[in-house]
DNA sequence: CCTAGAATGCCAAGAAGTTTGCAATTGAGG
DNA sequence: CCTCAATTGCAAACTTCTTGGCATTCTAGG
């Protein structure tokens, strides 16, 4: 979700230009509408995906109908790890945003490269793992963290990952949804910061005046306490 | 968490016995004492670890000195992928529960062993795959499932690893501990279970009449909805 | 320029979880 | 067998988040 946008790199930035073009050729590009379904949770499609144009949406549908939205893959990110070493089904629903077009590599093909290259297995392994340091995080955010804080946190990683610009295009409905909690929940938080300076909502949009305080603040308050003992933090 | 514990497989019950025996050998072997702390949330210290002995409890303190118990690995199991494929500072807090002996693999002797031992990646791969599957999922379960589900949900997991006895040696406090909740709530979700005769709580245990209920009980409460009409979702 | 749909702001009632505190029960060690 | 610390059960006051509804503000498209 959300925090899994976070700082890990995407497969496509870790691989070599040589790598990426053998993944590609190895794979089908398939093309999918908007709103198109590529892949079901419980599905099991044994395969690497790559996104090479538009985006694929992650999440899945509670039992009353809602919705909630895990992470958003732009052109270069892989999804379909689980699938290829662990034999795993699919744990969430991806949809097409928008015209989008994946390159479907099968596990035979996959094999075949990765016999052949041996420095790739280092890259997945570097990729995989970045994701699930990152997992490890949130799960510890959504215990430790009060809202507000997450909130800061996401709109954060926005202004980073969307170019790094003041200001983030999204709804207080969208922000709701990445989050997990409903909108009354989220336009209360997003007030707090609005109250602290740190945030300007406005109409379809959150403004950024001043993102290094943004993420200073979001730093001071997502912060472990010391240990009780200080003495035992040792290393 | 809890749920980490999962069906994951541990990377010692992956390794063929000449792997295991190599990494053994390129490790230092640390003992620690009860309480010991292997190393902290932060830590920059590359190197896999693997235990051999005892076990390893993993959590973080929160801001009011309360603590988060993520999870524990036994003899066999292995941590620090983090460290050693990302260059990523460790997530949790590593302390000892017992007399505890860990192998400490450095990232040296790891990657020389990597490189005369071409399988021995995709073995991690699948490890740290599975890994973050069982993440996944668990960030799943936090958001939509109610409590007294996944208390059903970790007691069931429990009697499985636990040797799949009709009993789970745990007290509330424990439970509450490892659900990221108050004692208050862990004791609510718990005389539900009993009222629907799922779980008879006793002191310092848990008996689970019949697992086979239990374990039909979570999976009609965990199961996610059809996909709501797909055109509910735009952006 | 105008309007309909989208988005935001706010309120009230209620569900779920937390903290604090205390009483009752259990069982392990002397 | 008895005591005492650990554990459980429970209640009250409070916080946070949700649901549902409604009024207001914004803006894209005609």
């Amino acid at each position: 979700m959300s925090d899994l946008l976070e700082i890990t790199p995407a497969l496509g930035d870790l691989l070599t230009p040589r790598l990426a073009a053998r993944l590609r050729e190895g794979g089908v590009p398939v093309r999918y509408a908007d709103q198109a379904l590529i892949h079901a949770r419980g599905d099991i499609k044994p395969g690497l995906s790559m996104v090479r144009s538009g985006s694929v949406r992650f999440g899945n549908a509670g039992n009353d109908g809602s919705y909630l939205v895990v992470t958003v893959m732009g052109p270069g990110e892989c999804f379909g790890e689980f699938s290829l070493f662990a034999d795993l089904p699919r744990t969430h629903d991806a949809v097409a945003i928008g015209e989008t077009v994946v390159d479907q590599i099968s596990r035979a093909a996959f094999d075949a490269i990765l016999a052949e290259e041996p420095e790739l297995s280092r890259i997945m392994l570097t990729a995989v793992t970045g994701r699930l340091h990152a997992a490890m995080e949130l799960i510890d955010d959504m215990r430790r963290l009060p809202l507000p804080v997450r909130t800061a946190k996401l709109i954060w990683q926005m202004t980073q990952t969307r170019g790094g610009a003041g200001a983030v295009r999204l709804t207080q409905s969208d922000l709701a949804f990445a989050l997990g909690v409903s909108r009354v929940s989220a336009g209360k938080a997003l007030s707090q910061l609005r109250q602290l300076g740190l945030v300007e909502p406005g109409y379809g949009q959150i403004e950024v005046p001043d993102p290094a305080r943004l993420a200073r603040w979001v730093r001071s308050h997502a912060e472990l306490a010391p240990l009780p003992d200080a003495a035992s933090r040792r290393q």
